[in-house]
RNA sequence: GGGCGGUUAGCUCAGUUGGUAGAGCACCGGCUUUACACGCCGGCUGCCACAGGUUCGAGUCCUGUACCGCCCACCA
C-alpha cells in the first residue's frame, strides 16, 4: 500500500503516458485467435492541418470502447493511421515548400527543396513531390500521436501507417489490379462531373449543393415560317451554342404537337428536335427545357436516354471551346453569323459568357423580357469554389450500379449504433445514379499502376492496359517502365505510356481494413483481425468512407469489413453550429487537456451519447475533473485502513456490494452495446452514492468503534467496491485510475479483468436485497436528519437528542441492522425505530451550546 | 420534394419494457465534518413543443402540426 500524502492530478497524463508505453500495455497480442481479438478500423485523420476539439471527442468514444473490451480480455486490435493522401495535403506542401508537382519530370533522387519558399514555385516530379508530402507530414504525425498519447488514447503505437505510405500504395493498387482483372474496374470515356479549378473529375460521393443566385432567361427558338416561337426558360443561355434538343413532358399538352418537329437555336441557327421525355416537368420553367452538352446531370441523363448528338463547348478548364461553324456536327442555318455570335463568347469563362451571350440575345430580340432572378441549389465540388461542369473524358470506374441490392443487405447486415444511422447509408445507396469514378486528375494520391501501348501513329491503346505483376507494387507509371520496355520508350510510337492520373482519396481509404490489417503482406495479421469488429466514425462520412469500404470489402470478399459501425456527432459550439475551423471558435486541444486534464475531458466526451451531436460545454470538463480528484481522495480514504479484513457480515456492506455487482451487469450490457455514456453516468450516479453516504456510514465501525467483526466487514466491502468501481471508471478515466490501482494492486488496471457482478455478490453467488434496502433505508434516514440540521443552520456535528423514524414492519428490522452506523454518523443518542404506514423522521436536535447562541 | 434525428428546469442533458417528473451546472442558504473547501449539507426551478387518439393511467405508444438540425434529390 503506497497512497500518497496529498494526492493530485497533476502530472498523471505523462507519468502514464510514458509507462504505459515503456510497459507495453497497449500492445497488441497478434499470438491471440481471431475469436480472442477485438479489432478497430480506426479513422486515419487528416494530417493537413490541426486535431481539434471533434477528433478528442470522437476519438475517445472509440478508446473507452477499445479499453473496455480489453478488460474483457481481449487483445485489442487499435491501430492509428494518418490520412496524408490527397488535396489537402497537396495545396499545404505547395505552399510550404513553393513547389509545384509536374508528372511529366523525372525523378531527382538529389532534389532539396529551397531553405524558404521562392516566389517562384519549382517544377518537381510526381516521386520527388510525394517525399515532400511524406516529410512534411511526418512532422505533422508526431505531433498528434504525443496529442493522442496525452489524450491517453490506447493505441499500439507500434502499429500505424499513412494512406501515401508504401504498403498503402500497394495495398491500393493491389485491389485496383484485382478489380480490373475481374471485369470490376473499368475506364471509360464520358461525360463526367468535373471541376474546373482543380481540373480534375470528381465523384457523386464528393458533391454538395450550394444555393446560388440565378436567373431564368426566357428565350425564342424558332420554329417555321409563321410558326409562334417555343419559348424555353434556362438559367444557362451561354450553353445555347451546346445544344442539341429540346425535351417536354410527353403528356404535356402544350407541346404534344411539337413532338418530332424541329426548332433553330437562336444566334446559331442550329436545328435541333424537340422530343418527348418523362423526366421534362412541366411546373418548371416553361415546361420545355434544352437539353445542352452538358448543363447538368439530367442533361447527361436525356442525351442517352434520347441518343442525342454531343455539342460540347466547356473545356477543362472551364471556358468555352473554340469551334469552327459549319463543320462537321457544327452545322448552322446561318454559318457566319453563328460564328460571328460565337467568337465573342470562346475562351470566357461560362460566367463570362452568360453575360456576354445576353447581351447577344437582347440584341437579337430572342431574350424576352428581362432575366428573372431566383435562387437555385448547384452541384458543387465540396471543396470546390465555382460550380461543377459535366466534361467529357476518360476515367476509372468501380462498379457500384450492380451491387445495390446487395450493398443494401450489406447496409442492414451492419449493427448500427445507434441504430437509426443504417438509414443514411441505405438512403444514399438508393439514391447512387452512377458507378463511382476513381480517378482524378492530380498528383499526390496513389497512381494508376497501369501503363497503355503506343501506337504507331502516337495514340494510345487505352482498350489493351499494360499492367506490372503483383510483386513490383506499388509502381509510378510515370517514372517506372513496365517490364519489356526500357525507360527510354516512354512516350514513343512502339513504346508505352503512363496512366497520368491518381486515385480519388477515399480509393485508398476504403481500404484501412487491409492496410492496417496487413493484407498480402502479412496474411497471419490479416486473418486475425479480418472481418474487423468495429468501424468508428462520424456520420458526415457515411456515404463516402463508410460506404466505399463496405463496397470493397463486398467486391474483394465479399464479407462486411467489419460488424458494427460506432457513429460519433459532432461538437457544436454554444450557438448550436458544428465546431469548425472557418468560424474561428475552435479550441485547442492541448490546451483543453492541459487545463482540465485530460481524464476531465475525456468525462466530457465520454458523456456524449453515440451519434449525438453534442455542446463543446467546458463546465462537463470541470465536473469530469472534480470527479476524479474525487476518486483520488475517496481511494485514499478507503485505503487508509485496509485492516482488519474479514467476512463482509454487515447488511449494509452486503448492500453496498449489491449495487455495485447489479451496477457491472447493467454496465457490461450496455458497454456491449456501445452504450459507453450511460455506464459512465450510472457508475458515477453510484460512485457519489458511495461517497456521500456509504462512506459515512460506515466511518465510524471500521475505527473500530463497533469492534473488529464491524471492522473487517467494512473494510472488505471497501476494497471490493472500490476495486470495482475503479476498474468501471478505468476506460472513461484512464490516468486517475491507473494512478490509484498503482498505489495497492499489481500491474496496469488496463489490463485488468472488467468486474464480474459475481465478485460482489460473495460466494453466496447471490444478490443481496434486504442488504441493499437496509442501505437505501439508512441513507433515507440519514438524509433527513441532514435537512434537519441543515434547516436549522447547525453544523452537521450537532448531536440529535432524539430521532423517531417511522416504516413499515418489514422495513424496521432492516432499518435496525443499521442503528449502530446511523447513530454514530449522524449522532443521534436516542434513536427510535417504528411501525408505521410509510417512512417519516422526525428529528429533534439537541439544544444549541452556549458559545454558539452567543455567537448568533 | 424524400428520409432521419431532436424539442423535458435558466443552461447541458438523462428518463430501459407506459405506473407520482430526474441529474449536473447555474442560482440561493448553511456548514472547518481528522478522504476531499478542487470539499460537505440543504433549497429553489417543469402546461415534458402543440393538437388529437389508445389506456384505469402517456414524457414514454399511435396520428397529425409547428419549429430546429442533419442526410439525400433530375437544380431546365
Amino acid at each position: 500500500m503506497n497512497v500518497p500524502e496529498k494526492p493530485a492530478l497533476e502530472g498523471l497524463e505523462k507519468k502514464w503516458m510514458e509507462r504505459w508505453a515503456a510497459g507495453g500495455v497497449y500492445r497488441f497480442d497478434r499470438s491471440r485467435p481471431r475469436a480472442d481479438v477485438y479489432s478497430i478500423d480506426t479513422p486515419p485523420p487528416t494530417v493537413s492541418g490541426s486535431l481539434h476539439v471533434g477528433h478528442v471527442f470522437s476519438y475517445t468514444h472509440t478508446d473507452v470502447v477499445a479499453r473496455f473490451h480489453r478488460m474483457r480480455g481481449k487483445a485489442v486490435f487499435y491501430p492509428m493511421g494518418w490520412d496524408d493522401n490527397g488535396l489537402p495535403t497537396e495545396r499545404r506542401v505547395q505552399n510550404f515548400y513553393g513547389v509545384r508537382c509536374d508528372p511529366s519530370l523525372p525523378y531527382d533522387p538529389d532534389f532539396q527543396p529551397p531553405a524558404k519558399p521562392d516566389k517562384h514555385a519549382i517544377s518537381v516530379s510526381r516521386p520527388n513531390f510525394i517525399e515532400l508530402c511524406a516529410r512534411l507530414t511526418a512532422e505533422d504525425e508526431k505531433a498528434f500521436e504525443s496529442l493522442w498519447k496525452y489524450l491517453g488514447l490506447s493505441v499500439d503505437w507500434g502499429m500505424t501507417y499513412a494512406t501515401i505510405g508504401r504498403h498503402a500504395q500497394k495495398v491500393s493498387q493491389l485491389s485496383f489490379l484485382r478489380l480490373l482483372s475481374k471485369g470490376l474496374a473499368y475506364q471509360l470515356e464520358a461525360p463526367t462531373l468535373w471541376d474546373v479549378d482543380f481540373r480534375t473529375a470528381v465523384a457523386q460521393a464528393e458533391l454538395e449543393d450550394r444555393e446560388q443566385p440565378g436567373a431564368y432567361h426566357r428565350i425564342a427558338f424558332a420554329r417555321g415560317v409563321g410558326d409562334a416561337a417555343v419559348y424555353v426558360e434556362t438559367t444557362r443561355p451561354e450553353l445555347i451554342p451546346a445544344c442539341v434538343a429540346l425535351v417536354a413532358h410527353p403528356d404535356d399538352e402544350r407541346y404534344k404537337p411539337l413532338f418530332g418537329t424541329e426548332v433553330t437555336t437562336p444566334l446559331f441557327g442550329v436545328r435541333v428536335p424537340i422530343r418527348p421525355h418523362e423526366l421534362a416537368d412541366p411546373e418548371k420553367g416553361s415546361g420545355i427545357a434544352m437539353i445542352c452538352t452538358f448543363g447538368d446531370v439530367t442533361d447527361v441523363v436525356w442525351w442517352r436516354a434520347l441518343s442525342l448528338p454531343v455539342r460540347a463547348i466547356i473545356q477543362p478548364n472551364g471556358t468555352l471551346r473554340p469551334v469552327q461553324w459549319g463543320s462537321e456536327g457544327w452545322e448552322s442555318t446561318d454559318v457566319a453569323r453563328a460564328q460571328e455570335a460565337y467568337d465573342q463568347l470562346a475562351n470566357l469563362s461560362a460566367l463570362k459568357a452568360r453575360t456576354k451571350i445576353v447581351e447577344l440575345l437582347r440584341a437579337s430580340g430572342d431574350l424576352v423580357g428581362d432575366p428573372r432572378p431566383i435562387t437555385h441549389a448547384v452541384k458543387f465540388y465540396e471543396k470546390g469554389d465555382r460550380p461543377l461542369e459535366i466534361v467529357t473524358s476518360r476515367q476509372w470506374f468501380i462498379k457500384t450500379m450492380m451491387f445495390r441490392d446487395a450493398l443494401l443487405a450489406r447496409a442492414r447486415e451492419i449493427r448500427w449504433h445507434p441504430a437509426y444511422m443504417q438509414a443514411r447509408l441505405e438512403n444514399w445507396i438508393n439514391g447512387l445514379n452512377g458507378d463511382w469514378c476513381i480517378s482524378r486528375q492530380r498528383f499526390f494520391g496513389v497512381p494508376f499502376p497501369v501503363w497503355y501501348p503506343v501506337l504507331p501513329n502516337g495514340s494510345r491503346d487505352y482498350s489493351n492496359p499494360i499492367v506490372p505483376g503483383e510483386d513490383r507494387l506499388p509502381i509510378d507509371p510515370s517514372t517506372d517502365a513496365p517490364d519489356g520496355y526500357t525507360a527510354a520508350q516512354r512516350d514513343q510510337p512502339g513504346g508505352f505510356s503512363g496512366d497520368p492520373d491518381v486515385m480519388d482519396t477515399w480509393a485508398t481509404s476504403s481500404l484501412t481494413p487491409q492496410i492496417a490489417g496487413g493484407w498480402t503482406a502479412d496474411d497471419d495479421l490479416f486473418a486475425r483481425v479480418f472481418p474487423m469488429d468495429v468501424r468508428p466514425q462520424a456520420h458526415d462520412i457515411i456515404r463516402t468512407w463508410l460506404f466505399s469500404t463496405v463496397l470493397r470489402s463486398h467486391l474483394e470478399f465479399d464479407t462486411l469489413p467489419w460488424s458494427n459501425a460506432a457513429i460519433s456527432g459532432w461538437i457544436l459550439d454554444p450557438d448550436r453550429k458544428k465546431m469548425s475551423k472557418s468560424k474561428g471558435n475552435v479550441v485547442t486541444p492541448m490546451a483543453l487537456l492541459e487545463e482540465h486534464g485530460s481524464d476531465g475531458v475525456r468525462y466530457w466526451a465520454a458523456s456524449g451519447r453515440p451519434g449525438a451531436d453534442t455542446a463543446f460545454d467546458v463546465g462537463q470538463m470541470k465536473v469530469g475533473r472534480r470527479l476524479a480528484i474525487k476518486l483520488l481522495n475517496a481511494s485514499k480514504f478507503v485505503l487508509a485502513s485496509a485492516e482488519p479484513r474479514g467476512d463482509i457480515s454487515a447488511p449494509i456492506d452486503r448492500g453496498l456490494l449489491t449495487m455495485v455487482g447489479r451496477l457491472v451487469r447493467e454496465a457490461t450490457a450496455d458497454v456491449d452495446d456501445y452504450n459507453y455514456a450511460r455506464v459512465l453516468e450510472r457508475t458515477e450516479s453510484l460512485f457519489w452514492f458511495f461517497c456521500d453516504n456509504y462512506l459515512e456510514l460506515v466511518k465510524s465501525r471500521r475505527y473500530g468503534d463497533h469492534g473488529p467483526e464491524g471492522a473487517a466487514s467494512a473494510n472488505s466491502a471497501l476494497l471490493t467496491a472500490l476495486s470495482a468501481l475503479l476498474r468501471l471508471f478505468a476506460p472513461f478515466l484512464p490516468f486517475v485510475t491507473e494512478e490509484v490501482w498503482s498505489w495497492w494492486q499489481p500491474g496496469s488496471i488496463h489490463t485488468s479483468a472488467w468486474p464480474a457482478a459475481e465478485e460482489l455478490f460473495g460466494p453466496a453467488g447471490g444478490e443481496n436485497e434486504d442488504g441493499a434496502r437496509t442501505l437505501e433505508l439508512a441513507a433515507t434516514v440519514l438524509g433527513e436528519i441532514r435537512r434537519k440540521k441543515s434547516e436549522e443552520q447547525r453544523p452537521m456535528k450537532t448531536p440529535v437528542a432524539r430521532a423517531v423514524v417511522q416504516l413499515p414492519d418489514s422495513d424496521r428490522q432492516l432499518l435496525e441492522s443499521a442503528r449502530a452506523d446511523l447513530c454514530a454518523v449522524a449522532l443521534v443518542q436516542d434513536l427510535l425505530i417504528e411501525t408505521g404506514e410509510t417512512l417519516t423522521v422526525d428529528v429533534q436536535l439537541a439544544a444549541p451550546e452556549a458559545s454558539t447562541q452567543e455567537r448568533a
